[in-house]
RNA sequence: GUCCUUGUGGCGGAAUUGGUAUACGCGUAGCGUUCAGAACGCUAUCCCGCAAGGGUUGUGGGUUCGAGUCCCACCAAGGACACCA
């Protein structure tokens, strides 16, 4: 019989299948050893499962089918992350709603996994749709609440006209929308605000305990952007008004030649003179309208203008002109700047641009040059024109200075506050009721979930609300403290709220009291191997951290961080070696690879492509290697051997069977070695290279004197990867009693991998010149007599200076 | 601009972590099998050289008995952030 993979996979699904895939069921207090494999849900689209999904959900399930074979309870869930943006698009077009569709998307994927074999516990599943889920979202956002860590701010968001709505970051592309092309506008709108800055230390800090990829770390801690500095108060000269401002390098200050304030600064108006007042508000009206993307459009030219006031520098008392300029951003520090245009980049072309004055204070060598600075100088160096600091190097004058001026030590973060409402409909409810009198009134927890009701009309309203708002029999309700009218909140949370916390309802899925009994999350927590694309180093993995940190902090969970070891897989690119992409035509669908070459092949394909977390492109050529390598383990596996007749063989050949299964033996042990070593290392291509050097030993050996054990440990070795076939084997050939996926993972005899003999390598000079098979444990001396005779012809009849003896490796002669 | 990652055959990649560079697979070529093809099997496949031998891990330098691996500089590709004072 051939192999089949069309006709064995489909069998081997369902026996798994059986009493909802109870054979991956974890146990909610696992008394044994146990490890939590988690993978990133996916968003289900309508467009289906994608290469790179199977790509990260094999190596999860590899890992999830290798340590229950070694003997643990492993849990391994999978859920939906359906709320958000493509589904409602896709209803304003359809006018099918949501509640129809993701169902329909869940379906789909749901199949296409099973059809892949992946181990899932499916008992668990999860949908950040369902109102028994998003209650425990919206639960988790009235603590917040209560906590004072969800408030509602004006901030300026980015406003599409034409779509009448409030675009995300993401949903921008070159200032403009990514759906109808139209240039974003900046707008101020009421927003809710997660004060994630309140946990900015501790998300820092932290990081350090975990096993993550280095660059996402460094990315996380970009992010977050920590830097310790000052703030110097300079006075307005004329007026008692004081500005602060916030600088990281105080020892600067003697070269302080003008402040610069954010158009949003809230003190312009008040030092502004009456004769420059209209050109101020000309600047500042131009400056507030545009988006992020204009004002950053171009980073070297500057704009701004001149207030009209001065401040005193409260170290020289020179009197210095104050600026008002886009360059300086009102959200960090103090929203203000001492400028100092010889010794920063920004300033000195802001200073170019304005004609103010560039002074120089930190020369490198402690020269000042005599000509004008062609460009700033940030680094470190030794005090010039500063007074009484001249001469100190700059470290030391940071802190002399900011001591003279009475300094505050200040230290600010770049990560801003988590804008948290969204104008949409497909999203979980804010709990929240707006009363003219009593202001935001929570819900009680007792009438969670706030169902989102359904609709007719998806179309924003275009009065800045979510289409929420045109269901007044949703939102005209009593106000629970002071029982008059009051309205709902009808802005929505953004997609990352239910990604948020989504690994710990796995634990305990169907609890109705409680989003998780915390004797199941300190026991499975944190997750133990979390696997997933980089695409979300910042966002989704920032917010999960911080709301298990809020978490912990009310006693839900016990561990300072969720997930502790992550794990990136790579991007899976087309086959020329391009971003898959349909509008390239380079995209590869698994369910057409499944058909052709079965789930096994692609499985095992994808993980034999290269290192996981490397990009690599698709090879529709690689795949058909991998298939050829399954169609040889089955013909080896199930050819019948032709019966050994009588003939006796000759003692020569006798030994020299016994020598070869001799070798064959210590080859099945070195390839359990190698494979359970990668596995564990998530080296999985290298694995699949040695299960492939062992299959082709085992073709070379005589079949009808190659002992079935061998076979036996290839199956096992081969099952990770590649269940099915790894059943079918098992089952119908190799006679196994129980499924090959509840069986033991071999193990391999240390004695029996080590060799008494080892290749001396004879090196000359470094360079590789003979090797000697010799026995383990040759002493320097007799490593030496034997192989110097081999290397004579390179020494020649010069001298040898020195050698260097590696024991139970090699031998070098220097000459 | 700043930060991070990666440079090894025609291609994906391997290298006991400083000790035989190019494992494994793809592709290619030749041979076998076949009426023929597909599939399969065998052999070869980094470069120069008939050979003995010599050279080769983006480029240049350094450390070392010995460097693909460590250090410095440069070049190239990819990614992230981007006026954060």
């Amino acid at each position: 019989m051939r192999y089949s993979p069309q006709k064995i996979e489909k069998k081997w699904q369902k026996i798994w299948a059986k009493k909802n895939y109870q054979i991956w069921h974890a146990s909610d207090l696992p008394k044994k050893k146990h490890l939590y494999l988690l993978d990133m849900f996916p968003y289900p689209s309508g467009e289906g499962l994608h290469v790179g999904h199977v790509e990260g959900y094999t190596a999860s399930d590899i890992l999830s089918r290798y340590y229950r074979m070694q003997g643990y309870e492993v849990l391994h869930p999978m859920g939906w992350d359906a709320f958000g943006l493509p589904a409602e698009n896709y209803a304003l077009k359809t006018k099918k709603p949501p509640q129809e569709i993701v169902p329909q998307n869940i379906k789909r994927f749901k199949e296409q996994m099973q059809s892949l074999g992946f181990s899932y516990d499916w008992q668990r599943e999860i949908n950040t749709t369902d109102p028994d889920y998003y209650k425990w979202t919206q639960w988790i956002f009235l603590q917040l609440f209560k906590k004072g860590l969800a408030y509602e701010e004006e901030t300026y968001v980015n406003w599409c006209p034409s779509c009448k709505t409030v675009l995300a970051d993401e949903e921008i592309e070159e200032g403009k929308c990514e759906r109808c092309g139209t240039k974003v506008e900046r707008r101020k709108l009421k927003q809710w605000v997660l004060k994630i800055t309140a946990y900015a230390e501790r998300l820092l800090q932290d990081l350090d305990l975990l096993d993550w990829p280095e660059r996402v770390k460094t990315m996380q801690r970009n992010w977050i952007g920590k830097s310790e500095g000052v703030e110097i108060e300079f006075k307005i000269a004329d007026t008692d008004k004081y500005l602060k401002v916030f600088t990281t390098r105080p020892d600067t200050l003697f070269g302080v030649t003008y402040l610069v304030l954010a158009p949003e600064h809230p003190l312009i108006p008040e030092i502004t003179p009456s004769n420059t007042q209209n050109e101020i508000k000309r600047y500042l009206a131009e400056s507030l309208q545009k988006s992020d993307f204009e004002r950053q459009a171009n980073l070297t030219e500057k704009t701004g203008v001149f207030t009209g006031a001065y401040a005193l520098n409260p170290a020289t008392k020179e009197r210095i002109p104050i600026w008002v300029s886009d360059y300086v951003l009102m959200g960090y520090g103090t929203g203000a700047i001492m400028a100092v245009p010889a010794h920063d980049e920004r300033d000195f072309s802001f200073a170019k641009e304005f004609h103010l004055p560039i002074k120089e204070v930190i020369a490198p060598e402690g020269k000042p040059h005599l000509e004008e600075l062609e460009k700033p100088y940030s680094g470190e160096g030794i005090l010039v024109n500063s007074g009484p600091f001249t001469g100190l190097d700059s470290q030391t004058a940071r802190e002399k200075i900011a001591l003279f001026v009475n300094a505050k030590k200040v230290v600010n973060y770049k990560l801003r506050d988590w804008i948290f409402s969204r104008q949409r409909y497909w999203g979980e409810p804010i709990p929240i009721i707006k009363c003219p009198r009593c202001g935001n009134v929570p819900l009680e927890e007792k009438d969670l979930p706030l169902k989102l009701p359904q609709i007719k009309k998806y179309e924003p309203t275009g009065n800045q609300e979510s289409p929420l708002a045109d269901i007044t029999s949703w939102v005209k309700v009593t106000c629970p403290k002071c029982h008059g009218e009051a309205l709902r909140e009808t802005n929505t949370m953004p997609q990352w709220a239910g990604s948020s916390w989504y690994y710990l309802r796995y634990l305990d899925p169907k609890n109705k009291k409680f989003l998780v009994e915390k004797k199941k999350a300190q026991t499975w927590l944190p997750v133990d191997i979390y696997i997933g694309g980089v695409e979300h180093a910042v966002l989704h993995l920032l917010y999960a951290r911080f709301w298990h940190k809020f978490l912990l902090d009310l006693g839900v969970v016990t561990t300072p961080e969720p997930f502790q070891k992550l794990i990136n897989q790579g991007v899976i690119l087309g086959e020329d070696g391009e971003k898959m992409s349909k509008s390239r035509g380079n995209v590869v669908n698994p369910d057409t690879i499944i058909q052709q070459y079965g789930a096994d092949s692609l499985r095992m394909y994808e993980m034999f492509l290269g290192p996981l977390s490397f990009s690599k492109p698709w090879s529709s050529q690689g795949i058909i290697g991998i298939f050829r390598f399954l169609n040889r383990i089955w013909d080896l596996v199930t050819s019948e051997p032709q019966k050994k007749d009588g003939l006796k063989l000759t003692k020569e050949a006798q030994e020299k069977l016994k020598k070869e299964l001799q070798e064959l033996e210590r080859l099945e042990q070195l390839t359990i070695k190698k494979v359970t070593e990668d596995i564990e290392n998530i080296h999985f291509n290298t694995a699949i290279s040695a299960l492939m050097e062992y299959v082709n030993r085992l073709n070379d050996f005589p079949k009808e004197y190659l002992p079935k054990k061998y076979l036996k440990t290839l199956v096992l070795l081969l099952s990770p990867f590649a269940p099915h076939l790894a059943e079918e084997l098992g089952k119908t050939y190799l006679h196994q009693r129980g499924l090959i996926s509840q069986s033991k993972w071999p193990s391999y005899d240390k004695k029996l991998v080590e060799e008494k003999q080892f290749k001396l390598l004879i090196q000359v000079n470094g360079k590789l010149k003979a090797t000697l098979e010799v026995n383990k444990g040759i002493s320097k001396n007799l490593a030496q007599k034997s192989a110097l005779p081999l290397v004579q012809k390179y020494l020649g009849k010069k001298k040898v200076k020195k050698v260097i003896f590696v024991p139970d490796r090699l031998i070098n002669f220097v000459i």
